[in-house]
DNA sequence: CGCAGTTTTGATTAGCTTCAACGGCGGTGG
DNA sequence: CCACCGCCGTTGAAGCTAATCAAAACTGCG
């Protein structure tokens, strides 16, 4: 009965709030249940790094290490559920092939990043702004759909900071690629993909 | 007596040779005993980056995907003990507690791929190479110890490629970092530490 | 000793960041 | 309900850093 008040318990968190702080104990595994949520990296001069977003949904925590590796932070007025690392230990001994799901999914994780790597490394901010926005799509609605809409609950900073760019150049991006008839904004946080194949082939296609 | 053998039968490989390619079956987990090896992401026009670099103790392929994510190339004459999937499959099943292991180790590799994300996304050429010098060196030997020495055993191509800079860059980074006195190159491929603290605090210290 | 490949160094260019100003949108208070 | 205010995003101009292009120096090797 407590496990399911936990698992079931949802918290709200209003935009700008720090769900957990980099360091912290792992004492939850979380899941989104609206808004929007980054997962933040610091440097000590204030320069900074998304390492993802958080749709609802996502898991965040899920991890084998004993200590949070972000902070996380919300990025509109959000929800989450929680469930205790000792509840989630008592789960994985009586099901043992959780492991294993477990495994899959951190590489899975791990692949993603790697990916990023590459993104950071050697991709054009036009390359990379179409490479964030076809993950993007390819997380809300089943993708190659033209005409498809997606929702951007972050802003450009945010953008920025994940793709490794400036504000600025993030912007300049999308009124290039909306130029370029590859995507429309009917609204600040909407864009609609045109061009579905071209968005992908300035993506990288493989990545 | 077939699985001994495979783990003690030790491959020679060429500098240059191709160990797997991406999207290859994963058929042997790979110790290397001597030499170094380098883990290729490529796109279509060439342009690359190198997520890692394997040196003698490291493993490879050790993950919960079934198909290799990188070329692996030997980068000079290297050796490499392999084990059959098969017979790792073998050991997780008669020992459960490997599943852990294994996941806290694809943990740690997902933590240092999203550090490396950091570095890569807001850190200056000279940053990031002081990083990397230190991680190289705190695989090698014990950190900390002054006038420690570090074998460079990839090319400053390679370096670029791994820091996502250019082959110029990175010389002329090496160089910066020599007249600050921070290291010293006796060799092109030995680097000695001369400032070690000052060092890591170019490199972000937390990082 | 000479050669090939790699590295270093130099000059130039291009693209992103920085700095700055403008515009639009939503929220708040009168 | 409207006007004002502040924030975020866009756009513009200038500066700087790393990439590019090119050549010289060094290293290891035959």
């Amino acid at each position: 009965m407590s496990a399911l008040d936990e698992v079931t318990s949802s918290q709200p968190y209003p935009a700008g709030a720090t769900v957990v702080r980099i360091g912290e104990n792992r004492q939850y595994v979380y899941t989104l249940t609206s808004g929007a949520m980054r997962l933040v990296r610091t440097l000590a001069d204030g320069r900074r790094q998304f390492t993802g977003f958080v749709l609802p949904g996502d898991y965040v925590g899920l991890t084998g290490t004993p200590k949070h590796r972000h902070d996380i932070e919300a990025i509109v007025d959000s929800r989450i559920c929680r469930t205790s690392t000792a509840h989630m230990r008592q789960l994985r001994e009586r099901y043992p092939q959780l492991e294993r799901k477990l495994l899959q999914r951190t590489c899975m994780e791990l692949a993603a990043s790697q990916d990023n790597g590459l993104l950071l490394a050697r991709l054009q901010p036009s390359e990379r702004l179409a490479n964030f926005l076809l993950r993007l799509a390819a997380r809300s609605t089943e993708p190659g759909a033209p005409g498809e809409t997606v929702a951007l609950p972050m802003g450009r900073s945010d953008i920025a900071d994940h793709l490794g760019l400036t504000m600025e150049t993030v912007s300049r991006t999308f009124t290039k690629l909306k130029q370029q008839q590859l995507i429309a904004l009917p609204q600040l946080h909407l864009v609609q993909i045109l061009d579905y194949p071209g968005l992908r082939q300035l993506a990288g296609d493989e990545l």
